[in-house]
DNA sequence: AAGATTTATTTTGTCGATTTTTTTTCTTTT
DNA sequence: AAAAGAAAAAAAATCGACAAAATAAATCTT
């Protein structure tokens, strides 16, 4: 950052952080969902070095990290990449998604307790508050509105019971958040629109324990993401004919 | 290692793999499969530094992309430690693989062509000549079989068309290993216990594209290993009770 | 002037040393 | 003797410098 921030400044983030390389990791992630380093750019570790004011060695574990999580990509001897975005891989995406959450849904509805449908309630009735109080204004703090949109969808799978499941859900919802992040411009979220009522009609269904139409349901809801970056009024096709080659 | 290896061998071993980081990371990933190094254990950046000649740097690296895989954990601050073992954590590895590989084998058989077939027979038939050879004896090269019996469940799914199910499938496939390792001693690989056999019921049901029953077949197949490990026979209970808590 | 070959420059990957944090050991106090 | 605190030791995290590799630039050849 060209900005005037000390060493002692950094160090104190990084206190915050945890550790330096929590700091670095944390701030190449969101800088490259928000687009200010674009798909394919090269990261460059000494433009890193100044960028954030830090050495080699927690850039490189930070980027190992990111890499796991499918933000960046390396080759040897040459250096490290943002990952490269395209409606084939935003396809790919979706179709892990639908894999992976409408199994940990039904997994969910047949195990869940208690707590689970007060935590789906409260994440439902904050989303929900959220974008109320936008009144179809466009969303101003994107982050906020990425974490209470995911606290819902986890909260809609936190019984299933596998760890596993739950980490990978989050992981890919997190890939996608690049992709959400890149057509926010000029998508309004708003009532109306049917996509932010799926989530109340989502809810009903999973609360009634209708896992078939719970899990159908969330399929469907799933694949929106996709057809609002690169479908009909997009430049591309919908995820279903996009997959079917 | 104690062994007389300079730091030219090392280098050379390094080349081969690509970076001192590839070298870490490989031989690091096999002594923890192998159990050479415990679960639980400390993975201390010193001793590793003796034992495989390298400086920090390659190590810590090494160890981020093993976090990634599931074969160590870290607590910030308080270095590494190889991940722990435990009949919770193997019945969460099947039930993810059961979700995932299943849903790979559905979209497989939809879409697989005179390729993927081809692949499935060449990899059954590989897997089968060395079962046989093996004549009921113990497993002598464990590597070995292991490579054999992942690549026929590789091939199964390979024609699913989504790279993410395939790299979860591998990477959940390489976190059962340890599994498998460790209880490969008193387990004797032969025809006859039911468990070979199947794979041989599986590519017939996939090659007539019997998606359903094909799945259901790999479904319960993968268990096997949780029941091996801690079935009727072992110490603990099967599978759906594991995980029906 | 196009292509091949050498030289310079940049960048990656690695190392050894330093700083910071955690853990252990030793005092001191009650 | 147990608890609390201080000092010492060990380990993790980070840094600045260097070696190896890749890329770009310059030179030579035909």
């Amino acid at each position: 950052m060209a900005d005037g921030r000390t060493k002692a400044d950094i160090r104190d983030l990084a206190a915050e952080a945890g550790s330096l390389t929590e700091f670095a990791y944390r701030n190449i992630r969101s800088d490259i969902i928000a687009g200010l380093f674009p798909p394919g750019a090269k990261l460059q570790i000494d433009e890193l070095k100044t960028r954030y004011g830090l050495s080699a060695s927690p850039l490189r574990e930070a980027l190992a990290r990111l890499i796991s999580q499918g933000f960046v990509s390396v080759e040897s001897q040459r250096g490290f990449r943002v990952a490269a975005m395209s409606p084939d891989d935003l396809a790919d995406i979706t179709i892990a998604r639908q894999v992976i959450e409408t199994a940990a849904l039904q997994r969910a509805i047949e195990r869940g307790d208690d707590a689970w449908e007060a935590g789906i309630l409260a994440a439902y009735h904050r989303l929900d508050r959220y974008v109320a109080r936008l009144g179809g204004r466009p969303v101003e703090n994107l982050a906020e509105f990425g974490e209470l949109h995911k606290a819902f969808h986890v909260a809609l799978v936190a019984a299933c019971g596998s760890p596993r499941l739950l980490d990978e859900q989050s992981r890919l919802y997190d890939q996608a958040e690049r992709y959400r992040h890149g057509m926010m411009q000029n998508f309004l979220v708003e009532q109306g629109t049917g996509i932010m009522d799926e989530h109340k009609q989502l809810m009903e269904l999973v609360l009634a324990r209708k896992a078939e139409d719970a899990c159908a349901m969330l399929h469907h809801h799933l694949s929106h993401t996709y057809d609002f970056c690169f479908g009909p009024d997009g430049a591309g096709k919908r995820l279903e004919d996009a997959v079917n080659q």
